[in-house]
DNA sequence: AAGCATAATGAACGCGTGTACATTATTTTT
DNA sequence: AAAAATAATGTACACGCGTTCATTATGCTT
């Protein structure tokens, strides 16, 4: 790699003018095919390949989406199946674009600035994974939006905001759930949800109690436990839940990592899912299906998530977006065993 | 975003030349103090911001490090345990650097060519995942490494080539793990090995012998398995296992996944784990402590290997590398609840 | 065959920065 | 105080490409 070949040698080895072989090699302008060919030739025998940069620089743009991947304490975002499916969907898609995936890790603490990237022409769009509900998120968001830069949230509905942003039907998946169980005959369900700084615990929550009213059963306020989407705050709640157990029929859990950790936990004070209590999770993730029993779930189209958000983000960069992008896609219940228990 | 501010607008506003400015923000040369301060304070009443397409064009570099994800049918290579933790060291690392993470997802049946990333000056150096011994692999290795191009191999092992690469004792690893089962008392040892196209497969398969071998047990042809590493493999290779439960104590599966399968795969059969036999899985990835029993396995410091990857591609790319870079990480068995099996 | 429209190509420049070299201001040396 | 050394700043250009504008070749009309 001493000395890249560069447009100057193609030109002269064909016998043309830089001009042609940029021409060439973009397919804008009327070109004799015969100059065609020998241009061709030419980039072929030296095997020319321009220069990303100087075309970046020339043309203005990075040719760089950014995916910004929060970062919390002790955990390793991309290790958890919500977030790399996520990002694994996006992949698919700019894989088959011209841009490149900067992937861009949120430093813990830090106030976020992600103006700066489009402002050092790092990136040209990027698809913002984890925001919260927290000022200090919102108002980075509020200044991008301000700036008309192209960015897209996945899965944080912001309703004060007109943020393009990528959801899925969480209301709906959650009551789903609820109304599954309910129908399966169980009527003393708890809910365990995640952190409130997502609109996603919001919804979930919502939809617990309107289901559970529609089926004419008052929410119990002593019910709802809040934990942070971990395994490890689902084993905290299995201790403060084990004692309501012979009260509960079953758990709604809003991620699998806290059911599974409910299910640990429960387990060790002797509460067996499925048969002292039926537990049902949220993501369908590859976990669900691995742990004894298995456990029944929503399922998110999370990969497709990411696949729309990177179309969606390749749309706005080509301006043929015009409205307010606000997808919601939909869930759907996966039954597994976790829900058999037996009616007393 | 309308017009952004530039080097030019910097240095009229200071009042000096763009070389000055530039020489401030780049802390080279000496510079009086009072023109520094000139300058910074310009810079911020502008919100000046370099443009970062023209630094890397200035100086012939993109900034960016390449990350290189193989693809696999039908798999979200990122949704496994093992690629994410080592993409999240990398990340951290490069979080602490100036240089960018480039996410490349290879297509899949393409002839890779990773030289083209560089002519393209994409990147400046890149860190691969998921090699294989394939022909095809190795080419466009030795292609990169003929051309001097800074790339560091991630937990695969080339005998035959001097590639600068990142492991972990797999051997030791494996070692360790039979000689701990024939330590509690198992003497029939199965093993379930992932792909041989991977290093780490041939490395464990060797342990697992030379283990059997110390211990004065002859391996058994028929007791060694192929899986691809994939949960499903370890489910169908649980059928062809299960007749011979009778006579074995134990399993050692090349990875977590695997032995999952085999759990949820011999469970169905009606061989329970920690009972009917022991089981030791590897990577200790997060599953590990989700599946019932806890499955003990051989905890691979991937984080680690991903954070001293990034690490040595920065120091390869600031020349401070002269020798061949051939780390290997120790691994640790983490005991749990899946080796327990009474010896009758 | 002359005139004109259009196709095809070349020449020249800008993109925003880093930096080698030239120039001027300041300090040190004698 | 003059000369020399050094600090501080400015000028000019390169980096490799896309692209506008000018120019030349070609084909078509009358």
């Amino acid at each position: 790699m001493n000395t890249l070949v560069k447009r100057s040698d193609v030109a002269k080895l064909a016998g043309v003018s830089e001009a042609t072989v940029s021409r060439v090699l973009n397919n804008v302008g009327p070109i004799r095919e015969e100059t065609k060919n020998k241009v061709l030739q030419a980039a072929k025998a030296l095997n020319y390949q321009p220069n990303s940069i100087a075309q970046c620089f020339a043309r203005g743009k990075s040719g760089n989406i950014g995916v910004i991947v929060p970062s919390f304490p002790k955990v390793h975002m991309l290790s958890t199946y919500y977030f790399s499916e996520i990002l694994s969907g996006i992949g698919r898609r700019l894989g088959e674009s011209n841009y490149s995936l900067l992937l861009v890790f949120q430093p813990p603490d830090q106030p976020k600035n992600y103006v700066q990237l489009f402002q050092s022409q790092k990136i040209d769009g990027c698809i913002i994974l984890g925001a919260k509900n927290h000022e200090s998120d919102k108002e980075a968001l509020i200044h991008l939006h301000h700036l008309d830069l192209p960015f897209i949230v996945v899965n944080q509905t912001y309703l004060d905001y007109p943020f393009h942003t990528i959801d899925a039907e969480h209301y709906e998946g959650s009551y789903k759930a609820v109304s599954y169980l309910i129908n399966k005959g169980f009527r003393n369900i708890a809910f365990v949800n995640g952190s409130n700084d997502f609109s996603n615990s919001s919804e979930r929550f919502a939809a617990y109690k309107d289901a559970l009213k529609k089926a004419g059963i008052e929410p119990m306020e002593n019910w709802i436990f809040q934990g942070n989407y971990s395994r490890s705050s689902g084993i905290k709640i299995a201790k403060e839940i084990a004692p309501l157990i012979p009260q509960l029929d079953a758990i709604f859990a809003a991620n699998d990592r806290m059911a599974i950790g409910l299910m640990q936990g429960l387990s060790e004070l002797g509460y067996k899912v499925g048969k002292d209590f039926a537990l049902i999770g949220y993501d369908d993730s590859d976990i669900a299906s691995m742990v004894n029993p298995p456990l029944t779930s929503v399922k998110v189209p999370l990969f497709d998530m990411g696949k729309i958000a990177a179309e969606k983000i390749i749309q706005m960069l080509n301006h043929e977006i015009t409205e307010q992008i606000h997808i919601r896609l939909p869930v759907t219940l996966k039954e597994r065993a976790s829900c058999c228990k037996q009616i007393t």
